[in-house]
DNA sequence: TAGTGGCCTG
């Protein structure tokens, strides 16, 4: 190991002092210590306190260290020392933390050093940080019996404590015992409401307030954001005296995790213009937003704006980027970023996996999953519901099995209903659907409608009407709301030429006031993302993009094409079919592509549904006639269209 | 992000 010399050579106690401070990371700490001892220079207190603090509580810290030099060293500690150990303890969110916190108390009492205010409000932070409920009681308790002094602070963190415990009860009388309550106790006490689920409560708390501060906003936007309030959440945001950071992040995250990525653009925009710098949790939130709508140029700029202002890449940073150059279609990048990042732990991996899965790239995804075990890595229930995926893409059924057997025998990971459902999914798309009904009859847990849904899908995809007849009707009686389920039901009678049952569905769904989401493509240009739905005639090119697309399918027509109205319902002539389905809105978003864009580069598009036969294969087409490599994102993975063929290889 | 410190919001 090599170590940088140190840059100031100190000859006594008090110089090494000021070198301490100094130090950037522990392993230069520990360097300008070893002098010290090396010197034979004794531990006065004065050094000894940057010592502990240095060590338990620097991020690069090592608290074994800071217990070691305070039992090591004749300098007698101090409760100082003893409480700088316990609130780094406390700090870290690790599950030995609050037993680490009692074992340094007892040996602090060991000492005969008596506790004070410090350390039972570190303890109390221990104990709410690992959830140690009775660990937490039995200080609270000793706080009372020894009649100590219950300051602001330790009340404020028996409050925090109960409340992070979901003990409502003890943390509300807490409160109520207190005659002498400021903020910090209402913010603590709300907090608990809104994680124990009762929002109405921290509401009408927020209204009695005598005073707020940027928290006591921030609780509450937190707790409206977790109900998917979000536009209520977004009135208190604007409406709010003074924002901080947290304001900022809770509202663009809030957005971000609750699929609306272009409100989480727009704020972000906001924020920007009002000069206000962002940070890495809101820079994952972005990321995530580019994520989910394809947004490739916002995505650019957001790795561009970390590299310009020299922000820390670290784990979370890390796994956001590479999902999202693998959700915007730019694979290469993806796995550039995932290559050059010195740290990977099993999310940045999964994000890879997930990447080339979703990007036709199985082979190399399995590869991945390969590499990461050989590292040491142990992969987690996400990395599998990634590995099965990319089995699925494939139609690898065989593969798909011996992984999802392995998830409990090699790891211990038990299989979720999101691992059925790829299985199912697996054995569906490869057409082997009475195998996918016998595994769901199989399943240990009680199969969800996502599970059925995934088989009705394959039903038809496969022309099988009577299973999906069967499987169709049992979804739409358990959950009438699913637009999706009713549309495939009568897509599979309509398929089987069975246009009275068809019509039939379609008119339960609207006696039923089923609102039908509709099937939305969306393509960056410039920086701005633009929307079509199908037959969508509000853009300002809507001529335009007619024109273009209808003279685009006259050429790839020469080359073979026809419409395949196999699934169109309505009781039309064929012209009017292909009329139909001939503006979906990929379509749309194409011949906008085309409009705006330079020959010959490529076109990126993201659809909320899954494609269809006949866009898939007139795009396939147009890759070709025109010359172009053409990405279409749909609900499960990625279409990579060039020279008049798809990376999917038509299996998807 | 550590300097005799501590409670609330991500």
């Amino acid at each position: 190991m090599v170590f940088k010399p140190l840059k100031y050579i100190a000859h006594n106690s008090l110089s090494f002092t000021s070198i301490f401070y100094r130090c950037k990371s522990m392993k230069e700490f520990k360097q300008a210590h070893a002098q010290l001892i090396i010197k034979g220079l004794p531990h006065p207190p004065s050094s000894l306190r940057p010592i502990i603090s240095f060590s338990a509580l620097h991020p690069s810290g090592d608290i074994a260290y800071a217990l070691l030099i305070i039992f090591r060293t004749s300098t007698p500690p101090t409760a100082f020392l003893f409480n700088t150990v316990i609130r780094g303890l406390a700090r870290t969110r690790h599950s030995d933390s609050p037993r680490n916190s009692v074992l340094v108390f007892y040996r602090m009492v060991e000492f005969d050093l008596a506790p004070n205010h410090f350390t039972f409000t570190f303890l109390f932070q221990a104990c709410a940080n690992s959830m140690a409920f009775n660990l937490g009681q039995q200080f609270h308790c000793m706080v009372i019996k020894k009649s100590w002094v219950i300051d602001g602070f330790i009340r404020n963190s028996i409050i925090q404590f109960y409340s992070v415990c979901r003990k409502l009860g003890d943390a509300q009388r807490v409160f109520d015992e207190s005659g002498e309550l400021d903020v910090v106790s209402w913010n603590s006490l709300i907090n608990g409401y809104v994680k124990n689920g009762d929002i109405s409560e921290a509401l009408g708390m927020f209204g009695k307030m005598p005073e707020r501060n940027v928290a006591s906003w921030n609780c509450l936007i937190g707790g409206l954001v977790r109900f998917d309030r979000l536009d209520d959440a977004h009135r208190f945001f604007v409406n709010m005296p003074e924002r901080n950071l947290v304001s900022w992040v809770v509202m663009i995250a809030g957005y971000a995790q609750n699929g609306m990525p272009m409100e989480a653009l727009a704020l972000f925009r906001e924020m920007q213009l009002l000069d206000q710098e962002p940070n890495a949790a809101i820079l994952v939130s972005v990321l995530s937003a580019c994520s989910q709508l394809g947004a490739l140029d916002h995505g650019k700029w957001v790795y561009s704006y970390i590299i310009k202002n020299f922000i820390k890449i670290d784990l979370i940073l890390s796994a956001a980027l590479i999902d999202m150059y693998a959700k915007c279609g730019s694979i290469n990048m993806a796995i550039q970023v995932f290559s050059s990042s010195l740290e990977k732990d099993v999310s940045a991996y999964t994000a890879a996996i997930s990447g080339l899965a979703i990007n036709g790239r199985s082979e190399e995804a399995l590869r991945l999953f390969e590499q990461m075990k050989g590292e040491g890595i142990t992969p987690d229930s996400v990395s599998y519901i990634a590995v099965l995926c990319a089995c699925s893409h494939m139609g690898w059924v065989k593969k798909g099995f011996c992984y999802f057997n392995s998830m409990l025998d090699e790891h211990g990971i038990k299989p979720e209903l999101d691992h059925y459902a790829c299985m199912v999914d697996l054995l569906g798309r490869a057409g082997m659907l009475e195998e996918a009904e016998r595994f769901i009859a199989s399943m240990p847990i009680n199969p969800d409608n996502v599970i059925w849904g995934a088989l009705l899908g394959a039903c038809r995809t496969h022309g099988n009407a009577e299973m999906g007849q069967r499987v169709g009707n049992l979804l739409i009686e358990s959950d009438q709301c699913h637009d999706g389920r009713y549309i495939i039901l009568s897509n599979i009678y309509a398929e089987s030429n069975k246009g009275d049952d068809a019509e039939e569905v379609r008119r339960t769904m609207r006696r039923r006031r089923i609102k039908r989401v509709p099937g939305c493509s969306s393509i960056e240009v410039d920086g701005v993302v633009h929307e079509f739905v199908a037959g969508d005639r509000s853009h300002d090119k809507t001529e335009e993009i007619y024109s273009v697309w209808q003279e685009m399918v006259r050429e790839i027509k020469n080359f073979g094409y026809m419409a395949e109205t196999r699934g169109v319902l309505f009781d039309v002539e064929e012209e009017e079919k292909e009329a139909v389905i001939g503006y979906h809105s990929e379509k749309l978003a194409l011949a906008f592509g085309f409009i705006c864009t330079e020959p010959g580069s490529m076109l990126r598009i993201v659809k909320n549904i899954r494609i269809c036969n006949d866009c898939h294969s007139a795009i396939k087409l147009v890759s070709m006639v025109f010359n172009r490599k053409i990405a279409v994102r749909d609900r499960k993975r990625f279409h990579h269209f060039e020279g008049g063929s798809c990376s999917c290889m038509d299996y998807w």
